[in-house]
DNA sequence: TATAATAATAGTAATCATTACTGATAAGCA
DNA sequence: TGCTTATCAGTAATGATTACTATTATTATA
């Protein structure tokens, strides 16, 4: 793969910030520093980067993509009511069950739900 | 929510079948039952299920929302290669680090990735 | 260093899963 | 049985993502 300063500002928004953005998030970012990138070539690179194993997608319920730049084993947890997605650094353990299966693991995406702690205050 | 045939119809062919299907996978079966059932009312009546809680939706990465009508506490398997999706009866432990958090836990979705038994054979 | 080959880009059009809309139908209460 | 209104069928709209194309930039090589 060639090097291109878009992939490369694109690698290091996600890097550098502690949150799962979205595709147009990280648009955003990038534009504040390249005004002329184009929306697509942030999906392509996003979509390379993720194939390469240099980033992390996370399917959410509101049908966007997310982006995470950590990319040690580790799980999330999503508030029902503000979306907020929080880093569990606790890995979710593996089922015995798969071993049985005898499958080979290349990667596991836990989300745990419920209510953040500034959500359940409120009431 | 008032009774409707249609409804019935979707909520009877999640449950008795044991794959993960897609709103147009569902929406093939019930069109064989119901020629005039609409697309509309498929994804109506799935949401509506979801909300209720009576099935489950799980996000994959293949960008179309799966249903699940066994609403038990199971973990996914899905084959990295044919994109199958395994249930995984043992539930994932919950990480300790939720409890320290102080949230309280409405659901889980652990997918696990690797490849299945099948396509790890054909090497 | 200049040049050629071609990967990557910007900008835009297309795709496709899902949702919204509207007049017609049917559930279920009085 | 008739009335109210939730639900439906059919279709249009939405929005995230992908595909396309002429142009630009990377990099191997002379």
């Amino acid at each position: 793969m060639r090097y291109s300063k878009q992939r490369e500002l694109i690698y290091n928004i996600i890097k550098d910030r502690c949150d799962h953005p979205t595709a147009d998030m990280i648009y955003s970012s990038a534009r504040a520093v390249e005004p002329n990138i184009s929306l697509g070539t942030v999906y392509r690179n996003l979509k390379l980067l993720a194939d390469e194993g240099d980033i992390i997608t996370l399917e959410t319920i509101d049908k966007k993509l997310h982006y995470d730049g950590d990319i040690s084993r580790h799980s999330h947890f999503i508030c029902d009511k503000c979306l907020k997605i929080i880093d569990l650094f606790a890995p979710a353990p593996v089922p015995n069950e798969l071993s049985e299966l005898g499958v080979k693991l290349s990667g596991e995406k836990c989300i745990y739900y419920g209510l953040c702690p500034d959500c359940t205050e409120k009431h």
